[in-house]
Formats: C-alpha cells, structure tokens, sequence
DNA sequence: TTCAGAGATAAGAATGATTCTTATTTAGTA
DNA sequence: TACTAAATAAGAATCATTCTTATCTCTGAA
C-alpha cells in the first residue's frame, strides 16, 4: 500500500494525517492476522523508536471510531484489528487461539436473507457476523 | 431450580459438591443476563460474607471446563456466562452494550446445512454462533 | 511565509478484570 | 474415623487498556 493511499484513507475519514497515524495504518493493513495493539508496536517501534504505546492503542481506536478499520473482541477478551472493512466471519482455533478470515457470499446472503424476512421486534440490524469455533485438524 | 437439581449438575459435572459451588450456580441460572463474575459476586456476597471473588472466578471457569455453563466474551472484552448450553446468538446493542438471546430453529438449521454442504478445509468445526450487532429502537 | 489553535503525541501512572500464590479447609471415600 | 486430593479464602500480581498532563505538530488562514 502506497503512502498516497494511506494518506487517502485517513484524510477520508476526517482526521488529520500524522506519521505515527501512517505506520500504524500500514502495520494493520499489512497483516491478515487480526493484529493486537501490542502487535502493532512491536512492528513499528524499531523503525520508529519514539512512538508510544498508549499512542498505538489511542489512534487505533481513533481509526475504529472514523472507520477507517475495525475491532473485534477474541475470546481471550483482547483487541483485535482488522483494516477489512467489509463484512466477514472468523474461524477461531479453540486450541491455538488462531483466528483466520472466512468469507463466503453464500453464507452472507443466506443470513441477510433470513434477517431481512425476520425482524427482530424493536431491534435494527447493524451488523451480522458468524463465529465458527473449533480446530485445526 | 432445586437443590438436588443444581447438585446434579454439579456432580453430573464430575465435580465435587460444595456450598460455594451450589450458590455460583444458583446465581448464574437465575438470570438470562448473561452475568460476569462480579455481578455473580454481588449477588452472593450478602448471603455468603465469607467467599471470595477469586473463588467465584475460579468456580465459574470450572464449571465452564466441566460444561456445566458457557461463557463468551463481550464487546468490551469482559467475559460473560450462561447456563444455557444449548446453540444460540446473541444481540448485542452497541449503544447499551446489553447482550439478548436470539434463538431460531431455522436460522440455526439454515446455517448448519450451509456447514454441511461447505467443509472447511482442515478444520472441524464445534460450534457456531451467529452475532447480531445493532440498537434497540 | 508565518502563526495560531486544535488536535495529536509521549510517557508513565492508573484502572479494572482476571489469574496466581500460599495457607487453610473440607468433601468424599475407604 | 482418618486421610487425601481438591476446593477455598485472601490478597497480591498480571496484563491489556485507558487516563492524565505536558509538549508537540499539522494544517489552514492570513
């Protein structure tokens, strides 16, 4: 991903374009892992020996909240960032803590599709994920 | 519930029957909640001055491994738990971060056969839960 | 080009949920 | 009844994250 596009996406979503913003944004973009924020740091820091820690998680959730990326909890309770924005599931390794992308638009529109002849009384639909548990064989 | 049945629970659990134990369990099946350990906690604290909230958290993670309840973790990355076992999703209103069952023969139907008809490659799959992120109107 | 202001950052302390450690207690079996 | 392995209590420790305060810097306007 080229600066110019980094630089795009977080001018897009309204914030101001900063370096430590850059490499954050091309650390969580650069992985497919669903990187935590003390994943994050360790890429960055050598690179960029200033940076802080509490800066890391403070524009991750500055990115969260513009959308620029997106967060999810795993099950060990701990932060997970995705530059992904478009809807799909994870398969979590209950053995390893693994978690791996699955996307299938089948399964999207079998879901949409039931929700959208099932409302949920006084409930509107944001968002649908399905988490898929179980192992590596 | 009574209390032969929560011991049979318990036992069934092949646990050891204990005060602490039956009282844990009472507090998580009174409530469709989906309560952490300190609500748990709360809850007994008044009738049961001498147990610690290490023993709850301990208790609960217990039961957990010996499939008594089940426990998720929510937006917030606090874990929660529940008495129910069996399959089901959860609402999760991202403006109150209240957490609702949502039980659905067809959807969970819907969802195994897509399973059945798509393997994953090189993974067998436990469980599957469907999240449904959006607000109360 | 300069400047000012609002927002971003650094650094480290604080927080809260949870787990760990150590000593004591107790359930359940023989 | 005695014993043993597991459970419990109490509080310290851990870890991921947020908060606080002082400083820095981006960006747009003049």
């Amino acid at each position: 991903m080229n600066i110019e596009a980094v630089k795009n996406k977080i001018v897009e979503g309204g914030l101001k374009f900063t370096h430590q913003r850059m490499v954050i944004y091309e650390a969580v973009s650069s992985t497919h892992n669903h990187p935590t924020a003390e994943w994050v740091f360790e890429q960055i820091k050598e690179n960029n020996p200033s940076i802080s820690l509490g800066t890391v998680y403070k524009t991750l959730d500055t990115f969260v909240n513009a959308q620029i990326i997106q967060k999810f909890v795993d099950n060990n309770g701990v932060m997970r960032f995705d530059a992904i924005l478009e809807a799909h599931s994870h398969l979590y390794d209950k053995e390893t803590n693994e978690i791996r992308d699955y996307q299938n638009k089948e399964l999207e529109t079998l879901i949409k599709g039931f929700f959208e002849k099932n409302k949920i009384k006084d409930f509107e639909v944001e968002d649908i994920s399905v988490v898929i548990k179980g192992h590596n064989k």
